[in-house]
RNA sequence: UGGGGUGUAGCCAAGUGGUAAGGCACAAGGUUUUGAUCCUUGCAUGCGUUGGUUCGAAUCCAGCCACCCCAGCCA
């Protein structure tokens, strides 16, 4: 992985709004307090997908570390094999590497740090900092107190080193039931933060790891791998979100109660002569968004019980979803730049999220046209079997882009919705008798409305004027404008028109009893008539389309055939008209 | 009723004692062969609240209020 970013319009490439963490790095460096260094990381626990949350945070770290000429480490806590597993850790890679941000070295495992870890335990029974417990998890739960109410002690705390030292190495020998024993750190079962309250540091666990496999039956815990993971990977600043601020004594405790001298000697910078310098913790408010959920348990659930199709279904707020349903990474990382990171806990709107990637499509798209609800439109004064082909610009802005060819005949598509027999006030569409520019071409005129025995239009019979392609009528001002597609040449497709997927601004607010109970029932809608020019599904053709006057649509990579193109529709046009 | 946090416009958010940036949304105009894009303009005598300090306070101090997090051998 190289540290360079061909992203155009990458965010951390332009001037950056101030936030707290870049000020306080700012000032880090000033000072000289890491020895001008800045590293961070990334690092998720491998039990379920990535989510636009999760992007916050790597655009964050990555962001932060590359304006300052420092790196940003890809690193698996994966220190609870129970809820863990290798595809997670691959769709998580996959992630990082498609919004287009490369981790310094290789991937790294707090796994990998497990020896270290058991050493590093070691040490502090051996400086009597943490002893082996019998408690139960239930006795351990009464004997922690409560908010309210100081902990009590466990009757083993006072075990002698020996004694700790030999019952550490039976549980990791396998000698134990799970919840057997455990080890506890010596705090202070008083702490009237609970996190110092003795906390485990070590679990049993008779299952194996996804990357050590049998080695261990020991599982050391989140509190005490993080920050030692942090110290070996000579992390310097250590970003994490607002409920773990709690924690930050715990990690500062672990950390100073170890020696610096060994602390230092398997760290990766081991070899170097810099000041070895502590990690620091400093957390900021995770995102959320309203219309979506968030929650891992939440997101999991909904891809079990099949409310929606996978981890991958464009309607998810996965990168994996997004991606699918075409959000560019560009639009991601530039919506994490305008959302700020602060320490209020806020909800975003989605109208944010929804801007960004307009934004991006906008001018990255090429624009073709596509007719969602088909109705047969004749022009009777074109010649049967007469077809013309219109080039057309593929960018309205960007002549770059280049042009495609339409095919223009007799027969042609327009959509339902662009004709109405009873127009509502201020309709600038196509109206019996009324004219209308067909998008590209010509201007038409509807001379009659062919209606079947109940009176549904089956057919509009309209005149073209001739003398209107490429030029403005003189005097008319003709105001409707309406996308078409010749109904000899066009493609059938399907259309897939996502919505959000719920109805209630916080799906898992207090308000809420069961996020099923408020899903959005249109959330999807399949549209398999439509009809699509050539040229967006030729070969070559772009993998994404602004559809004009629809929305932007990606085709979809995994349900597409040669028989049936499928486009997700990512986004629909901004729309200050059906609001009226 | 323990501890840790947060309150600036409808939604984000900058601001660190010198008189409230920016974005989204919204509204009104203009351009337009996409009711899109683009352009212009408008949008907090006000910074949770009440007092205090000061020539001067969103910024400092005190009290109060609201909301969030913590009692996993999850992360």
């Amino acid at each position: 992985m190289t540290d360079s970013d061909s992203d155009s319009k990458d965010p951390s490439a332009g001037s950056a709004a101030s936030n707290f963490i870049r000020n306080m790095i700012a000032q880090d460096l000033a000072s000289q307090k890491h020895g001008g260094r800045v590293h961070t990381r990334f690092p998720p626990e491998p039990n379920g997908y990535l989510h636009i949350g999760h992007a916050k945070s790597i655009c964050l770290n990555f962001g932060v570390a590359k304006e300052n000429g420092g790196h940003c480490n890809l690193r698996f806590d994966d220190t609870n094999p129970a809820k863990e597993s290798q595809e997670f850790v691959d769709a998580i890679k996959d992630n990082i590497a498609w919004l287009g941000f490369n981790w310094h070295g290789e991937v790294r495992y707090s796994s990998s740090y497990f020896d270290y870890l058991y050493d590093f335990a070691v040490q502090l029974i051996e400086k009597s900092q943490a002893f082996v417990c019998s408690l139960s998890p239930e006795e351990s739960r009464e004997h922690r107190g409560s908010l309210t109410e100081p902990g009590r002690n466990s009757p083993d705390r006072d075990r002698s080193v020996a004694e700790n030292l030999q019952l550490f190495a039976r549980m990791r020998g396998g000698e134990f039931a799970e919840g057997e024993y455990s080890l506890r750190a010596k705090i202070d079962m008083g702490s009237p933060n609970i996190n110092m309250r003795d906390p485990v540091l070590y679990r049993i666990r008779h299952i194996d790891h996804h990357q050590t496999g049998d080695k261990w039956c020991i599982y050391p815990t989140y509190d005490y791998t993080h920050c030692i993971s942090d110290a070996i990977e000579n992390i310097t600043h250590s970003l994490c979100t607002l409920e773990f601020e709690d924690h930050r004594p715990l990690y500062d405790w672990i950390l100073h109660k170890l020696d610096s001298g060994s602390l230092r000697s398997v760290s990766d910078l081991s070899d170097s002569n810099f000041d070895y310098v502590l990690p620091e913790q400093t957390e900021f408010a995770k995102l959320k968004l309203n219309f979506t959920m968030m929650g891992k348990r939440n997101l999991k659930e909904m891809v079990e019980s099949g409310v929606v199709n996978g981890w991958d279904d464009p309607r998810m707020p996965t990168l994996a979803g997004m991606r699918r349903r075409g959000f560019t990474p560009a639009s991601i990382k530039n919506f994490c730049e305008s959302v700020g990171v602060s320490r209020s806990e806020s909800v975003v709107d989605m109208s944010m999220l929804e801007h960004a990637i307009r934004e991006d499509l906008d001018s990255s798209a090429p624009r073709a046209m596509c007719v969602l609800n088909p109705l047969k439109l004749v022009l009777s004064n074109v010649d049967e079997g007469q077809a013309e082909h219109l080039e057309l610009a593929r960018h309205p802005k960007d002549e770059s882009m280049g042009r495609r060819t339409v095919p223009f005949s007799r027969e042609l598509l327009i959509d339902r919705s662009d004709f109405e027999a009873e127009p509502p006030p201020g309709f600038k569409r196509l109206i019996p008798g009324g004219e209308v520019r067909l998008r590209g071409a010509y201007i038409i005129r509807c001379d009659e409305v062919v209606e079947d025995s109940k009176g549904v239009v089956q057919q509009l019979n309209c005149t073209i004027d001739k003398d209107t392609l490429g030029k403005r009528p003189q005097g008319r001002k003709v105001k409707g404008v309406i996308h078409w597609v010749s109904a000899a040449h066009g493609v059938k497709a399907k259309l897939r028109l996502y919505d959000r997927l719920f109805n209630v601004q916080i799906p898992e607010g207090k308000d809420v009893q069961d996020y099923r109970q408020v899903l959005n029932p249109d959330s999807l809608i399949e549209l398999n008539e439509c009809m699509v020019e050539p040229s967006a599904v030729a070969e070559g053709a772009s993998p994404n389309y602004q559809f004009e006057r629809e929305g932007y649509f990606r085709l979809d990579a995994i349900d597409s055939t040669d028989e049936l193109p499928v486009f997700n529709r990512t986004i629909t046009l901004r729309d200050s008209w059906s609001s009226k």
